[in-house]
Formats: structure tokens, sequence, C-alpha cells
DNA sequence: CTGTCGTATAGATAATTATCAATATGAAAG
DNA sequence: CTTTCATATTGATAATTATCTATACGACAG
């Protein structure tokens, strides 16, 4: 996976509401269509396909419906190479929260 | 700024390729416009204005010309938010070369 | 097998955006 | 002041994409 892949992925504000939904936690897309609120079921059915495509959530099978949850290593994979590309000189100081990247 | 208009103004190939020119050292509109090669000097202002938008780059003027550089640290703060809301529970084991996030 | 429920896909449309050619702006030189 | 050079802006166009409605698919119940 490219970082313009990544970027486009979590490039639009109802994915990014989406992912916040699925982190830590499994939703069913129903779920998802209810906590968001004000968007298609289709709509969001399209975004869980860009997110998949992307290879950022992971996905399960119950019966109907199909749970959703967020791929937290891919995204912590895709930040920490766009870290090492585009801010190289900063590796050693990364403001992740309060913790600092050390070697 | 937020998360959507770093993703968006990361989330196109010209783009990244003009921030890898200008990571680690400056360079003038025309210098950006030879190094990528086929692609317009509007289309490169126009992409270096959508960077300067989400203050991703640093500018600087030196008679006619205008110097560009990219802003490793709002890379990293945008990199190091993303990080936070999207792979919290990876924060202790952040992937970033070899290097391992540590409190 | 048939109906129902949850999700995905198709098709259409509107909005966004990437790009270029043409032109404006602005700084320095003569 | 006029010209020249570097960059920005305008206007137009093509490509991408976000969204909806309608429909297909797939699993389960009866």
């Amino acid at each position: 996976m490219d970082s313009v892949t990544f970027a486009k992925a979590i490039a639009d504000e109802t994915r990014q509401k989406i992912m916040n939904h699925l982190c830590c936690q499994w939703l069913c897309v129903s779920d998802v269509v209810a906590k968001l609120g004000g968007v298609s079921q289709p709509t969001v059915s399209h975004h869980l396909a860009v997110l998949r495509a992307a290879d950022l959530v992971h996905t399960r099978r119950e019966g109907k419906q199909i749970f959703y949850s967020l791929n937290q290593d891919a995204v912590a994979a895709c930040c920490g190479a766009l870290m090492r590309v585009f801010a190289p000189e900063r590796l050693d100081v990364v403001p992740i929260g309060q913790i600092n990247v050390q070697e």
C-alpha cells in the first residue's frame, strides 16, 4: 500500500467519522449508518469499501451482518511511513501526545 | 488544522512528489517545475497553494523568486494526531522504521 | 422454495478538483 | 518608465468522487 492510497482513503470527513466509530470496536453496517445519521446505507457501504480496499478495516461475517473494525496496525504503519518520508528530521521528537519517539 | 484538511492536502500524487522534493531543502517554483517534468507552472503553483493553505510548507521570498520547503513539524504533528485518533492502541509500538515509541 | 433482512452493486447526478492556456501581478534591471 | 523574469490568478475543461435511488445478492427462517 502506498502513501497516496492511504491519504485518499482518509481524505473524507464521512470516512474519518466512520473510522472514529470503528476504532476499538466492531460495528455492523447498519450500526454505522445509525451512528452517522443522515447518510444512506449504500453510501456507508461505499465508504467501507474504500477503507477495505486500503486495508484500513478488518471484516468479520456473522450471519446476515458484516462487522467492521478499524485496522489500527495499518494506520500506524502508514503514519509511520509518512513520517519517515515527510518528516525524517523529526523522527527523534515526534509529538505523539506527550510521548516522544526514542531510539 | 484538522485531520481531514491534512489528509486532503497530501491525497494527491503530484503533491506528494512536490513534498518529496521540498523535504530538507529550499526550492523555488521553477525548480519544482523542472524537477517534476511534464507539469505546468500554474499547476505547480496551485499545488503549492494547497500545501501552503494546510501550513505544510515554509515560504521565503528572495528577489523575484519564492522559495518553498517542507514544514516537517506540521507533518509530524498531523501524523501524530492521526495516530492518537486512529491508532490509540498502537501508540506504544509505532513502527517508525526500526524505532519504537516508548514512554 | 419463498420471503425477509442486511449488505453490496449499478446507474445517475452533483460537487470537487487537477490541469492547462492565457493573463495578471510584482519585483528587479536597464 | 519600460521591459523582463518569476510566480500567482482566472477561466475553462476533464477527471474523480460523494451521494442518492433502485436493485441485486446472500444468508437465514419458516
